[in-house]
DNA sequence: AACACCGGCAACCGCTCCCCC
DNA sequence: CGGGGGAGCGGTTGCCGGTGT
């Protein structure tokens, strides 16, 4: 690739404070002069204008990008990017602004909720990433597809399976489900589970979040939106919010490290951990929509075969589970995935009752 | 300490679709 | 109805940082 390699690297969050920085102590200053161009001849400023820049895009076309939508909104890309003094392509500014500068991006580790949603769509919709992402909140296209192509397609390559085989999400769906739960156990942990089954959607979330949580959450979102709401003016979002999502959030790796202490566990137990497990994960997706629909970016329909049509994360979540992967009501869907479906009961997992990679591995193999 | 390898991810490319004239 | 331009989508590339040797 031909990238400048010179020029100032963009792409994380620090970068991020780098842009609000300056637009907060150079103000509106920003967009009268693109710094990147630096041409200061009228020659150089024709070259300027003819040769367009690739890679990496810097704090100052990010501070300039920002600024010109603040002001005049998105559209027309080709002209925005001439009438903003980027000499970026339209699409390179779209991509930009879609995938990373938009103020309602949320970055960071994708959840096991949002994990599972992610399965269960692609299963439905196979490589449509877009279609995928109008039902993850916040969530682009781009960070779905790598997500997909990185974690889900090393995890079936382990698993020796395809990645877009019933086998696979069989495999997979049960534990994501797990942990879950497991995530969700120190809230739900008072809870009968009759109750807990019952209870509305408010019931896991509003207990404070776990610590590991709330640093998750103040680290990679709060502080992000905090200070892209700075950045933003025509973009608000109440603390109540940011705060519910908080709770909904949980770390995409925090598998072996959040497991509970060993339990011994019955088949009625693990009927009534699957169920929990996919109360909870219902119920914090539902969280998720509310907040996404708040802001404006929750699950959305735009053409007839959405299945998902004015639904909650729950009903969403739900009628994922109710349909098998190709539209059936087979045995193969989430929630109606039992144990015995595997032929062997939960003494067969390992010690501490919960699912891990090689649990499935070995599995895999007595298949 | 140096090097190699690998995973994650931002960005680009090519294609298709849609809208307007 | 057809052409052109813009927008969107999915696939791919290649850099960067972390990790292993």
């Amino acid at each position: 690739m031909d990238m400048d390699m010179g020029m100032t690297m963009v792409g994380l969050d620090e970068d991020l404070d780098q842009v609000l920085a300056a637009i907060s102590s150079a103000g509106s200053s920003a967009t009268s002069a693109p710094a990147a161009t630096g041409g200061s001849s009228e020659d150089d400023e024709t070259t300027a204008a003819t040769e367009l820049r690739r890679g990496p895009w810097t704090v100052d076309e990010d501070i300039l990008l920002v600024n010109y939508i603040a002001a005049h909104g998105e559209g027309r890309w080709n002209s925005l990017a001439r009438s903003a003094g980027l000499r970026r392509t339209g699409k390179s500014c779209r991509l930009r602004w879609l995938n990373y500068l938009r103020p309602d991006v949320r970055r960071g580790n994708i959840t096991v909720e949002e994990q599972l949603l992610i399965l269960e769509l692609h299963s439905r919709w196979g490589n449509r990433w877009s279609k995928i992402a109008q039902h993850l909140p916040g969530r682009t296209d781009n960070e779905i597809k790598n997500y997909w192509r990185t974690r889900v397609q090393k995890h079936a390559r382990r698993l020796r399976c395809d990645a877009n085989s019933a086998q696979f999400r069989h495999l997979w769906m049960p534990r994501l489900l797990e942990r879950a739960q497991d995530l969700q156990q120190p809230a739900a942990a008072t809870v009968p589970a009759a109750v807990a089954q019952a209870a509305p959607a408010t019931t896991t979330t509003s207990a404070p979040p776990p610590a590991c949580y709330y640093n998750y959450y103040y680290d990679d979102h709060h502080h992000l939106a905090h200070q892209q709401g700075a950045l933003h003016q025509y973009y608000s979002e109440p603390a109540g919010q940011t705060a519910a999502a908080a709770t909904a959030l949980s770390p995409d790796d925090a598998s072996s490290a959040l497991r509970p202490p060993s339990s011994s566990l019955t088949a009625d137990d693990g009927a009534a951990r699957y169920a929990a497990a996919y109360e909870t994960s219902a119920n914090d997706l539902q969280v998720l929509h509310q907040c996404g629909a708040d802001a404006g970016s929750g699950p959305t329909t735009t053409t007839e075969d959405d299945v998902f049509a004015g639904t909650t994360w729950s009903d969403l979540l739900a009628t994922a589970t109710a349909t098998g992967p190709d539209g059936d009501d087979s045995s193969s869907s989430m929630i109606g995935l039992q144990m015995e479906d595997f032929g062997f009961g939960l003494g067969d997992l390992a010690d501490d009752g919960l699912w891990s990679l090689d649990d499935l591995f070995c599995f895999q193999q007595l298949c």
